[in-house]
DNA sequence: TATGAATGAGTATTCATTCAT
DNA sequence: TATGAATGAATACTCATTCAT
């Protein structure tokens, strides 16, 4: 409701510069521009190109644990729930989402600081997952097996495919279409007890 | 045999140094210097820091494919395949193989054009991992699934689980140590009849 | 009395941080900041940073002059009075008096048309040492000599030592202590008839 | 001979630029174009703006140092020498020499590196002079004092009434016509015996 | 009076690339 | 082949100043 502020416009801007063209391609010029703002702006509510980075990342990673909480409460069989998370997210991707793309570039790039804050940020979410395959094998629907490095495993897989999902050529449009499905079964099959 | 040649020396340092700092915040001069030679050599034998960079990216691609046809040329059953597929990944990451860490860097941040060539790169590796699978479907040794998508969850799966655990931390350390095991069991149990 | 005005406040802090870390190197939010001020009220009462100043320039000249004029109604034997104008200026140092070390800062740096501003105020001080030389030379205590070279040597002479003795060394400390006797010594030597 | 180096060209341009305007006020951009060289030649032979503005002040403190070292092999009285010193600085300021006035300026602008580098140099010079007036000490042509806050007295007198004769107004011209005799004189009656 | 969000020209510095030797 | 001096467009960021409230 009402005009969005400054600093909102500065983020999606940001975000989708980013998100198309790379961190370091773009320049706190062309976001200024496309934010329609001044660059003084920018630095008025950010103190540096980073942490606008560091904004868009935080609130894409809190938007995901949102849904994991939600999805929790709702105490669904794991099945169910793996099936949930990967149609969640390639959902996002479909969307055009900006910060989802951008969640899965720049994992590598800025500086080493930057990536330190990324890991936490995205252990988070890991650990949200790894409570549901705890739950899930405490209630003897998954094998036993270790839920951290369960949880990393189902979000590596689906956001490695989901990367190449993105380019936008013929075996991106295959796995757009057929990853959702394809991914939670095979979650699934390797999960299940 | 004898020394290796001036774009050898190149090659090396720069995949060292990329793989280090990442491409952006490496340096011509800082290449240049690291592999004893002169700024005007690297141009003289590379057109751009770019095509450095694709050399690099193209020489461990060969890798993996001559490993993969290797594989394959043994006949070993799919489950063992898939076996020797995670843990050579891993090996190499263990290894602190350069261009391992540097092939899992730089996907995206590059120019749109060197990220299509990676991304045509990439594609022959999982085209030698779909073949693997389809005969593995024919033998009756894999249930029935589309050859590519499957390939694609392999590698993505394999190359995101080694991402997190090259960060160096605690979750590394685990994901290093159980992470091959545990791939290669999940992927087996997902892909077998 | 009461609290003092905002104008007295801002004159205050930029006195300090000038002094402290240079004109340049103060920006006007750190002024704001250190006087409690918003930075719409510095413009309120300062056309700009310049203006800020300026004013504490004048200040410090008219910290002077009065002193000076003090002196002059006394009637004391020239000697005498180099002397205390030697001391003066020395305790003013010793004392940390902010605009002392600026007075001497900041000759240079800013715009032509500050530096020609300074210059007038610093001639209003020379031109009241000049005056006490004229009255000395008429009584028949100093030699005969243009009293307003006489003047700015003896500013200059007792600036250019202070100048030194701000620094903090060892130089700076000898300076500090011997100076003010040698320096009036030196000065009523050269001045007597 | 020849022509100048880059480097020189580049040394000679800042020397002016700062001298008429002010280290802050001088550009980088200015000085690349008043010396007829790119910005980067300036980085390439320099690390930083204020690289620049040391080489032009170590210069003029070499030539400053090699003038008291002849000076002083000259073996002339010390009132002679007294009256070449200040003669010699008010002939390179009526040369219009840059780093002459250069010098005057940016005693204090700097970062605090640089102001303890240009004491430290500044001491060199101060040093040469105690030792001559030591010589006359010893030569029972000065009476008895501290030849280092002697020395820091003749520069400081010398360069603060030339740092007035600089402004280009009336007293300015007073001074730099009157002051050389002035001054020598007046040193002269403050030292000997 | 008083505020501080908004501005944008300006800054020093970097770095991939060229080219005369 | 091999060099490295020379280039200059591009970069992130600063800061005195304005102005609507």
């Amino acid at each position: 409701m009402g005009t969005p502020g400054l600093a909102d416009r500065i983020v999606e801007a940001g975000g989708r510069l980013f998100a198309e063209q790379g961190f370091h391609a773009t320049g706190i010029r062309a976001i200024a521009q496309a934010a329609k703002v001044s660059i003084g702006s920018i630095y008025h509510y950010f103190e540096s190109k980073e942490e606008i980075l560091e904004r868009i990342v935080r609130a894409e990673i809190d938007r995901r644990r949102e849904f994991l909480e939600g999805l929790r409460k709702q105490g669904l069989p794991l099945e169910e729930q793996v099936r949930l998370i990967v149609q969640h997210h390639f959902s996002l991707l479909r969307e055009g989402r900006d910060s989802a793309r951008l969640f899965l570039r720049e994992w590598f790039d800025p500086t080493p600081e930057l990536r330190t804050k990324m890991y936490r940020l995205y252990d988070e979410v890991a650990g949200y997952i790894a409570q549901l395959i705890e739950e899930g094998i405490a209630a003897g629907e998954a094998r036993p097996c270790r839920p951290l490095v369960a949880a990393y495993t189902i979000l590596g897989l689906v956001e490695a495919v989901s990367l190449r999902a993105l380019s936008g050529d013929e075996t991106a449009a295959l796995l757009m279409e057929e990853g959702p499905r394809e991914l939670a079964e095979s979650l699934w099959l390797w999960l299940r007890r």
